[in-house]
DNA sequence: TTGATTTCCTACCAAAATGGTAGTAAAATA
DNA sequence: TATTTTACTACCATTTTGGTAGGAAATCAA
């Protein structure tokens, strides 16, 4: 039961670009990957993941880079780590896509729908502001 | 993240003794094997995973089995998953064993840490008895 | 217009974890 | 003595993880 160093990854570029989010700039890779010790390569694919849909703003060449798009606060943890690690799902039968024909008699699947909506709302109540401000 | 099968068998045996427990008898992985279609080759793998010290009762050769020794209210969820699948650490960070030495600075241990003391906390206050009574 | 920089996108790969199977020993019982 | 069942270890194929590599395309500065 672990997160992927996808998820852990994407919220260090995410908290990275929240904490410069006032300088209102491109941050490069290259600089994260500097201060976080991650190669840059490994940064590309993980940012891939998650920079759908305008998620963040990006401008390439030189002084190019990425910046948030939107406020620190709203920017959800549950999207970050949902787009970088797929849906939570902490068992496959609580997964949307898997098809459990048990559900009515089998008294696990009760606890892991449970226990998964909590993981889910807690990472939902937070936001990348909720992070930094510590 | 994910629970494994280890994990989710693991619950499935215990469940299944809890069930039965009234009746008083030793329980065959046989038994199980045929009502949950998972091999008694792998449950014997998980049981033994989880079967130390007198955690459960065991008898062999024939008519043997397992049985709870103590009442399914004294079993909780928490240590039949830990077991099986060891220390709940959502991430690697956070792992007892493992010492991280940026954790004064790092905003996302704080919220590692939390999450993991949410999953565990839900899984301490539920116990075998919780679950089959629904 | 050329070169440097940086994002965008795909393919590939080694190592570890997962989800099992197989075999043997030992104990208990009939 | 044969059967049943747990106890324990070794092995293995497949999937996932955690990356690296390479090239194309865009942007900007000289």
């Amino acid at each position: 039961m672990k997160i992927s160093t996808k998820g852990r990854y994407a919220l260090i570029i995410m908290v990275y670009l929240a904490k410069h989010y006032d300088e209102n700039r491109y941050i490069s890779l290259k600089e994260i990957s500097h201060s976080e010790g991650i190669s840059v390569k490994y940064l590309e694919k993980i940012i891939f993941l998650i920079n759908k849909d305008n998620y963040l703003s990006s401008q390439r060449g030189s002084d190019g880079g990425y910046k948030l798009s939107r406020t620190p606060k709203e920017y959800q943890l549950y999207d970050i780590i949902t787009k970088a690690e797929g849906e939570i799902s902490i068992t496959t039968c609580v997964n949307s896509q898997f098809k459990c024909y048990k559900k009515a008699k089998c008294c696990s699947y009760r606890l892991w729908s449970e226990l998964n909506g909590v993981i889910t709302e807690f990472l939902k109540n937070k936001t990348l502001e909720d992070l930094i401000r510590e």
